[in-house]
DNA sequence: TTGTTTCCCATCAATTCCCATGTTATCCCA
DNA sequence: TGGGATAACATGGGAATTGATGGGAAACAA
């Protein structure tokens, strides 16, 4: 899974590396890179692995055909999504629509979140992360442990 | 489950043995190490095994991908997370971030508490122990055991 | 050509790996 | 049950590898 959050630099010519431990996480798909799109929420980036991508495959071919919710999931994440592989140092070349959705300029911020990570301004990010961490903190007893029923466990 | 107190040193490198006990209950797992990130409620680390993490992405995905609590919670916990692989004798490496937030300084306490564990700057933990016995105390009228779930209840 | 993108190589710091050692706990046997 | 042997655990330091970054050359497109 995605974990954890760091800051590398975009070059001259947008490159940037992908945090080894996010790099991991992807190795044995069947193109060694990531998908990234433009979030719909904000001015920050998505991304995933082919992993995620299946995900939300299935989860729109469950829904309606003409289901508005479904064209929109398709239109803004399959529609707008890149592939952008690895060089063999690791990094990806971010197109530059890309950058300017997300205000990208000299360092990016990959934040790992599980099943997808995003990729902020660092200033962007700062200001967010800081309230993210007192409103989690108010909010921690939302977190309910799902009832798993497990095997044998009657 | 992750039980008993231990306190270690942490050597020049930021390095620190886990205790063995702890070891031996994330064995097995995708990778040899535990998940450590800074606690929101104080300056300690609160850490635990891949099933921990699992068993948070479950909570989370639970809830309404648009809920504001939902995001506070994704960036606090997996956005701050680490990964913290053993070495061949079974040390993990401190970052320096995560260090500071708790305080730690040559010695580190590690507090088993189950499904997850804690870690604290030894004197800190001391004074807080304190407190914490008494509060229980007070409290173990409250401590009832769990109805289990059934099959097909869930 | 001219500008852009991809590939390849070099560098430096940080991290990980490996080996050595002290210390404590456990085991075995007389 | 005492005592020695053995194994497990915690710790320290040097060496080797990995990770992030920068720049140039080659391939490609306009």
């Amino acid at each position: 899974m995605f974990v954890s959050t760091a800051t590398n630099g975009i070059d001259a010519k947008g490159r940037v590396s992908v945090p080894a431990g996010f790099r991991s996480n992807v190795s044995g798909g069947p193109f060694d890179g990531i998908y990234v799109w433009p979030s719909f929420d904000g001015p920050w980036l998505e991304g995933g692995g082919q992993a995620l991508m299946d995900d939300y495959l299935d989860m729109i071919e469950g829904m309606d055909p003409y289901d508005d919710a479904r064209q929109a999931l398709e239109q803004s994440i399959f529609g707008a999504a890149r592939t952008l592989s690895f060089d063999a140092n690791g990094r990806i070349t971010l197109p530059k629509d890309l950058a300017a959705h997300a205000g990208l300029d000299g360092k990016a911020t990959f934040v790992g979140l599980g099943r997808r990570f995003e990729i902020w301004n660092p200033e962007s990010y700062e200001k967010r992360a800081g309230s993210a961490r007192a409103f989690a903190k108010e909010n921690k007893l939302k977190l309910r442990r799902p009832r798993r029923v497990k095997e044998g466990e009657a």
